[in-house]
Formats: C-alpha cells, sequence, structure tokens
DNA sequence: TTGACTTATTGATACCTGTCAATATATAAT
DNA sequence: ATTATATATTGACAGGTATCAATAAGTCAA
C-alpha cells in the first residue's frame, strides 16, 4: 500500500497521535488499553479518532478479537515512508559531496 | 541541534510546504525564486510564512546575500530525523523476527 | 535623500482538527 | 430478551493554521 508522504506526515504530526503510536509499538493492544496507557490524558472516543487517522495512513494493523478490536504499530510501513522521504529530500545525500 | 519529532512531522505536513522543500533540495533559492518555482499557487507572504516553519524545524539553512536571503533544504536534517523515526517507531525492525 | 527592490510582519478570514459529552452500534453473557 | 461491555460515530466547540491584502523593514542604486 502506497501512502502519501504528506497524509504519513500529518499522521505523525499531533503529539497525543506519536504517544499512541510509542503504545503500541511492538505490542498489540485493545482501545481501552491504549486509554490507560495513555493515562488518562484523553478520553476513549479519542483515542478512537486517532487510531482511524493512523489505520488511514496504514501505520496500524487491526485485528477484531470479540467485541474488542487490537492494534499494533506497522513498523515495515513506518521504515518504508521514512525512506520515502530520505529519497524525495535527501536522494544524494552521501553520495555527492558537492551538493551539500 | 536536535529536533523534536513531532516538530518536524508538523514541519512536513503541508502540501505547499512539501513542495517547496522540493524546490529548495540541492539548489540555493532566493524567496521569490521559490515563488516563482511555484507558479503562482501561493504569493510571497505565505512563501515567507512557510519558511519561517521550515526554518524553525531546521530544515532549511539561509544565506543572506545582499537584499536577498537565499534558502536550501538541510538534507542531513531530513535524514537524521527520518533516522530518529525509525529508531523511536520501529527500533528492533529487521532485528526480531518474533516482533512482527 | 529618494526611490526601487526584496523579504518579513500584521490583521483578517476561512478552514481544518483535536477534544469531549452524548449516543449509536456491535458483541458477549446471563 | 435483557443487560453489560467495547468501540465507533455524531455534534459542538475551541484552538491552530494556511492564505491573502496591505504594510513595514531592510538594503541597494541613483
Amino acid at each position: 500500500m502506497k501512502v502519501d508522504p504528506v497524509l504519513f506526515a500529518k499522521a505523525l504530526a499531533d503529539e497525543t497521535r506519536q504517544e499512541i503510536m510509542k503504545c503500541l509499538c511492538c505490542v498489540w493492544l485493545s482501545v481501552n488499553d491504549v486509554v490507560d496507557a495513555l493515562g488518562g490524558k484523553v478520553n476513549q472516543p479519542t483515542v478512537s479518532h486517532h487510531l482511524k487517522k493512523l489505520e488511514e495512513a496504514g501505520l496500524v494493523m487491526v485485528r477484531q478479537e470479540g467485541r474488542q478490536r487490537f492494534y499494533t504499530l506497522n513498523q515495515e510501513q513506518v521504515t518504508v515512508c521514512c525512506g520515502n522521504l530520505i529519497q524525495r529530500f535527501a536522494p544524494e545525500y552521501g553520495k555527492k559531496p558537492d551538493c551539500r
């Protein structure tokens, strides 16, 4: 799934959302787990809203289980998108010294 | 100069700003040069506004020359910030297969 | 000094978005 | 069926921001 670099940046351009991503790094959490992990900073609808944004950017994966939905960070997507940014804005960095 | 990952993402989270970054990739341009390069999409004050944002995020370098100010993309900063994002959100990607 | 040029700043406006309260939807348990 | 639980959606509101027109500030030329 190819992701627009602006969409990717927009998804990252929020403090709370980056905290959520941190929580979901390398582990599957339900929505309420995330709410708890944030320690009452925001409430459940807000977390759902952020998770939706992250999902639209392809940054999280979802797995339904009973009445819960488990999310985890898509680390490959993060890596790919960051690589795309470097490709786009620093293509020859490290190659042509005269460019700097 | 250490850059906050949220600030970095915010700087990238705009279509016009990414276009400006593209223009400034590997070349020094005056403000009016950037305005022209964008082909009348936005006017001069708007470009100045965006350049200020990019400067605050450490993504561009500035050089004064006469009455003009020349900007260029700081490719090293882009590379470093992207590396930081990967470090933060995909630290062990490619190392621990059990993590995926 | 005056005028021309380049860029930054200010004020106004419209749009976007993060947040919450309330509610809806869906699923499981009894 | 009814109740409880988990999550998503809606509506409202406040704060942020992208944009422009107008103006200011700084610099060079004459």
